[in-house]
RNA sequence: GGGGGCAUAGCUCAGUGGUAGAGCAGCAGCCUUUUAAGCUGUUGGUCGAAGGUCCGAAUCCUUCUGCCCUCACCA
């Protein structure tokens, strides 16, 4: 057990008390920030509060302060021998930093002026048995405050306990995603829930987590790497304005932006196009910022992102060329496959060769790294986006975007492929494409879904489609540096 | 997968070849309005794991484990 003895003595000397350790309820009066803000009124009336002890001053054995925080305030409490019987002061007398406490009684004053609960009733809601490393703070500084990233990560409830910051970040959190579902529904989408567990995968290229389904005598099963294949299915049966907001699983590299698991926002939205989506994205991602940090303009790691829009949108063939200092359509594919080599020496050519897949490589070695302010990159290759309807005036391009801040991709959209012939097309040729590179370590097998290709026959209205990965939004917006900051409970090897 | 860094008490950290330390927390006291409370005393360690070098290893070497950074991979 990895339970500390002198605390596990405690609890049996509680129970040796008739005290019950670990009661059933406590009825509480106010927050504690409830407490502050109504201070004046409240003023010794008394009051019912619930709070985790974080720091004990005692004065002597007759006497005692001690601070206790609730989830978002802290307040001094003041307990006085007299005021109790014995057995009850004999509870307070072990008390823990980390214990959990009900308090009843007077709000007052103390001569320093802090405000203060008189105690008249005590309750030990919750004795800890392990030791909770709460940091000592005298105005902003804090003083032993625990810092190893691996307990923060590993132990996350520790984290939260012990990092007010912490919680912050988790409840900015839960107003984003309630930001993002009151402006959908305000624009008239419905929220829909599409399956987590599939027999097929599809709608993004990464490798997927495979399991099995017993009662399906085996059958092998994926976790979704993306939505998108299902929300199309809802606008083909006739919603016309549908998101979802859920879990994605890509059997990937992890790093600070990247965890096996995160959260994706989708929408699809019937009789709109690429352009259109780019303004709604823009007006979401604009919004938010201006509601979770009161401004367009969002400090992220000692740089000044600027949500305000319109934001920059360019081509990525334009993007490399003026960045990256590459003219894709002037040079030939010997010429390309040249200039390749000389970014990478050892990056494979893969046959037959694709110069979509160049033109990726091209923008993530040369132009990503310089997308800081919120840019639009969009026409992309037809090679690398199978899903896309093709570029008006141009066949070798498709309507998509993909919108960067600092770097990071934070979402992928498109004005859907609705035509079923050339869908099917589209999806064998990738497969094929596939076939060709299965050698090729850590190849992507992507699975023809021909329910989907059924689906779009059955006719699809143009639809834009559009999708935010929440994790690195909420990074931006809190300031987190990891992907690991915003998600409650990464993934980490296992321990020990 | 490559490169770099880190791992010492519950927490924060010293300790670079010679008896494992400090502050906080804990414990025993003093102190009836304190607030990083204060004062006195004190318990507590398989120095991440295993192996090696050495008279002697927390310290040097090797391997392993975990975390962080970085590069690569991830259409």
């Amino acid at each position: 057990m990895p339970f500390h003895q002198d605390l596990l003595e405690k609890r049996q000397q509680l129970l040796d008390l008739g005290v019950n350790p670990y009661p059933y309820s406590f009825a509480i009066s106010h927050t504690l920030t409830e407490l502050r803000d109504r201070s004046q009124e409240l003023m010794e009336k008394e009051v019912s509060v619930a709070g985790r002890i974080t720091a004990l001053r005692r004065q002597g054995q007759k006497v005692f302060f001690a601070d206790i925080e609730d989830f978002d305030n802290r307040m001094q409490v003041y307990l006085k021998q007299q005021d109790f019987s014995e057995q009850i002061w004999q509870t307070i007398l072990l008390l823990d930093i980390g214990d959990w406490v009900g308090i009843k009684g007077p709000l007052f004053a103390t001569k320093t002026g802090e405000l203060t609960i008189w105690t008249k009733e005590f309750s030990l809601l919750a004795k800890s048995v392990i030791r909770v490393p709460i940091s000592k703070e005298k105005g902003d500084k804090k003083y032993y405050q625990l810092s190893d990233s691996e307990t923060l990560y590993r132990q996350r409830y520790l984290h939260w306990i012990t990092d007010k910051k912490a919680r912050e970040v988790m409840l900015v959190r839960a107003k984003i995603l309630s930001s993002i579902r009151r402006f959908m529904e305000g624009r008239g989408f419905l929220e829909v829930t599409t399956p987590t567990l599939e027999l097929s995968y599809g709608g993004a290229s990464a490798r997927p987590f495979e399991t099995t389904v017993h009662a399906l005598s085996q059958e092998k099963a994926y976790m979704r790497i993306s939505p998108e294949l299902s929300l199309k299915r809802f606008i083909v049966g006739g919603f016309p304005k549908v998101y979802t907001i859920c879990q994605n699983f890509r059997n990937e590299g992890i790093d600070r932006s990247h965890n096996p698991e995160f959260t994706m926002m989708e929408w699809y939205e019937a009789f709109t196009d690429y352009n259109y989506q780019m303004d709604q994205f823009e007006q979401l991602v604009s919004m938010l910022a201006k509601e979770i940090t009161g401004s367009y303009k969002v400090v992220y790691q000692d740089t000044e992102i600027d949500f305000t829009p319109p934001w920059k949108r360019m081509t990525i063939l334009d993007a490399i060329k003026e960045i990256g200092k590459v003219d894709v359509n002037a040079l030939s594919d010997e010429e390309l496959k040249k200039k390749v080599h000389e970014i990478d020496p050892k990056y494979q050519i893969i046959e037959p060769f694709s110069r979509g897949h160049i033109v990726d490589f091209l923008f993530s070695n040369l132009c990503e790294e310089h997308m800081i302010q919120p840019t639009f990159i969009l026409d992309h290759p037809l090679a690398i986006s199978p899903l896309t309807k093709k570029k008006r005036g141009n066949p070798d391009l498709v309507e998509r975007f993909e919108p960067f801040v600092m770097r990071m991709e934070i979402g992928n959209a498109y004005s859907e492929l609705t035509d079923p012939v050339e869908q099917y097309e589209r999806l064998r040729q990738q497969r094929e494409f596939d076939a060709d590179n299965l050698k090729k370590e850590g190849t992507v097998h992507h699975p023809v879904d021909l329910d989907f290709v059924r689906a779009i026959g059955m006719g699809m209205p143009p639809t834009g489609g559009v999708g935010l990965g929440i994790d690195r939004l909420v990074m931006l917006l809190t300031n987190q540096h990891s992907i690991r900051d915003v998600i409650a409970f990464p993934l980490l090897r296992r321990e020990e």
